[in-house]
Parts: C-alpha cells; structure tokens; sequence
DNA sequence: TGCACCCGCAACCTTCAAGTTGCATATCGA
DNA sequence: TCGATATGCAACTTGAAGGTTGCGGGTGCA
C-alpha cells in the first residue's frame, strides 16, 4: 500500500497558521518548531531582543544558511516574523504566538485533571 | 567537512530525562515529542484517561505499530509512561512534564517581555 | 564608482523519523 | 489445553529535516 502523504511537508510548510481554536495540525506545527536544540537556542537569543541573521549566526556552530532555515522554520509556525530595514532583516518573536501554545497546554492539563477526577471518583465509591 | 553530530537520534532517543533546569537539549525533546499530529491526538485520547495500545489504536488510520512507536517517542521524552497489567499496556500521561513545558514557556515570554520593556525605555529617552 | 557587507536562492548530501509488514511471545478464557 | 487477544521485536522503505557549498543581487559607505 502507497504511503499516506501524512506527513508534514518540507520546512513545515502549509497555510501560515489557523486563525484560532487548538487544531492538532497547527499546534503540531508550533511544537514541531520548538522541537529542536538550535532553534530554542535562537529562541533564547531572540529573548534578549530583535536580531539580524549574521547577529543571531554569531555564536553558532551552523553555516549563517542553516539559521536562516531554522528561522524560516519558525516563520511559517508563526512563532517569529522579519522585517527588511536597508540591507538587514531584522527578526523577533511573536509572542501572541507562544501564548497559543501555553493555551493548548493548558488545555490538555485541564482535561487530564478531570480525568484524574474522574478516575478518582469511580474507584472511590 | 564532516557532519557534526548535531541531530536528535532515532526516536528521540537519549537518557530519559533531566532532572531539572529547563536545558535546552531536553526541551528540545519535549516540544519534539508534541511536534507531530498524530502525537497530539495521542496526547488528547489519552487526556480522556488511561488506555491501552488498541484501545488508542481505534479510530486512528495509522497501524498499532505506528502507534506503538509514537508513545515510545514520548515516554523517551518522559510525557508518558506506561504499565503492564497482564496481557494489556496501559499508558498514562506524566502531568508534571507538561508542567516542565509550560515553565520553558513561561520563562521565554518573562525574558521577551523585558527585553520590549528595555526596547522601549531606549526608544523613549 | 567601487568595494565590502548582508542576505536570498538553489543544488546537493546524509541521516533519520514515520510508516509499513511479518513474525514471535505472553496472557486470558472457555 | 488451545485458540483468541494484546503486545513486542526486527527489518525495510521513503520522504523530509538538517546541514553544507556556491553564487548572485541589493545596500551602504569611503
């Protein structure tokens, strides 16, 4: 049987990001952009305020190209966006964005709590 | 040049999980394990209470195998944790990692959010 | 004007994640 | 005991993620 082409599609790829409510597929996404050493790393850079590439290449041990593509990763996730001012881009967080994952985490803890309750109740009485 | 070993290894394998400090490395693997659709209907299933393989198996199009392989990708990254009970698996979420998780984040938007305040104490003087 | 700098595009390589299939093993129930 | 059920293990395939290199095009400055 042929492969389902389930799979998520070259640099995360896909309509930018939903508008709202925690769909799996976008939030995967988020995650998925998250989900790796060097990106959090920049996340971590971007923390301390808006960068350009050859800024944010600095300290690296990744070609400036490979930062590029984590970043672009990051943008089509939502999680950061660039601006062109002259001859450098500058990038920086979307925060909006990292609320949308805490949301759904705090989604999913909710629901274990009353699954727990539940639970809880049932062997009880 | 030779590749430097920099990629996350197969099944996200590694030593289970740190014991605490939000590091980067271990994070990475957290957000990794909920980067992946099918992961996150996993997670929401299992949000409903404990269940077994076949159980979560129902009314997903992907094999048991397939299945089996995603929990262990997460138990890996210590957001599951399973127990035999006889011939069953039961699989049960690990609370207090989605908690990790939300701390990474809530760390992030603490240190964007003083790095805007410091922005725009520069911008206004 | 010319040169240094910053960046994007494209091609390419290697590794591995996600999925499948097939078979083995253990447990429960009639 | 024996079959049905539930799971584990291993090999294999394939597409994509992460990385590199090379080059070309704007932009700013002396």
């Amino acid at each position: 049987m042929p492969r389902r082409p389930n799979r998520r599609s070259n640099e995360l790829r896909g309509r930018p990001h939903q508008k709202s409510a925690p769909h799996p597929l976008d939030s995967a996404r988020l995650f998925a952009a998250l989900g790796d050493e060097n990106r959090l790393r920049l996340v971590a850079r971007l923390c301390k305020g808006p960068a350009s590439i050859t800024g944010l290449s600095e300290g690296f041990r990744i070609t400036r190209q490979a930062v590029t593509k984590h970043l672009r990763v990051m943008r089509n996730s939502g999680l950061v966006r660039n601006t062109r001012r002259g001859r450098h881009t500058i990038w920086q967080l979307n925060e909006h964005r990292l609320k949308d994952v805490r949301r759904y985490l705090d989604l999913i803890s909710k629901q274990w709590d009353e699954a727990l309750a539940r639970l809880r109740i049932f062997v009880e009485r």
